[in-house]
DNA sequence: CCTAGTGTTATAGCTAACTATAACACCATC
DNA sequence: GATGGTGTTATAGTTAGCTATAACACTAGG
């Protein structure tokens, strides 16, 4: 896990979808225990109530039950609900968006998936000279 | 028009974005104005600092130039400079994201390019009322 | 009972984003 | 020079997100 939040979505927001990628990759199993709200909080330098905030999204989802004293839980059929759920949405949502987006700078959505299946290497870029050059254009 | 606005964004990045969506479009080309700061905020009922405060960072990253009585308008290289930084932000930062969330929920490239493969990069003639286009799909 | 681990609630303060309202500065045109 | 269109700045108030600090409520294990 990267101790590095995104600028562009809440806190809170991005480590309900950590803990889902979890629960989706099977390193969280339904009946296991999400790691405690205070151990996150120290462990990514954040604050409690913004974990429970977090927490608290799964609980509503339910994907996650709250047992005061012992811990939060993995529901069962939660990750069943995630499949369907989290395809839908992105599908629905994301899915158009970003291939509006591929498109529109003129890359090859067919070329983007069939790329290596490198789980995380984050330098995907072609990394063209990212000078502050003017391009060379008439004007 | 009613949801206009993702809830996943401020409202001033949005209103950038759709800038940008213009200008990789050739909806705005060099040189054109761009839809005026009370224009906009009255067709969206949105404040005007807000719009002002989008159009700045059009105005920051060197794409548009204001003239103070007169509007804002497209430099000159904007677009090139646009296809050059959006296609590494977006294949540096958004599109590695994209794809683990893909495998993760065990999507096939088939079902993702299937779908509506909506208008080719050659659109017909733009509107001559410069609004704010939203970027693709309806929901 | 005591302790150390859980989740949860209570105060209080900060910043970013958005809002309403108003005024200021500039430019083109009549 | 008055008018009506631009961008820009000033004040001030609301809300959401995050923070620090502390306390409360519960459970398991000694």
């Amino acid at each position: 896990m990267d101790r590095e939040w995104n600028d562009n979505q809440p806190i809170y927001r991005q480590l309900r979808d950590r803990v889902v990628a979890m629960i989706l990759d099977g390193v969280l199993k339904e009946g296991d225990p999400l790691p405690s709200v205070r151990n996150v909080a120290a462990e990514y330098r954040v604050n409690p109530l913004t974990v429970l905030k977090g927490y608290q999204q799964l609980v509503d989802e339910g994907l996650v039950e709250s047992r005061r004293g012992r811990g939060m839980f993995i529901n069962a059929g939660a990750r069943n609900l995630l499949l369907q759920g989290e395809r839908q949405k992105f599908l629905g949502e994301e899915w158009p968006r970003v291939r509006a987006t591929i498109e529109r700078l003129g890359l090859k959505a067919e070329e983007l998936l069939n790329g290596a299946t490198h789980g995380s290497s984050s330098d995907a870029a072609p990394a063209k000279t990212a000078k502050l050059n003017r391009p060379e254009e008439e004007r």
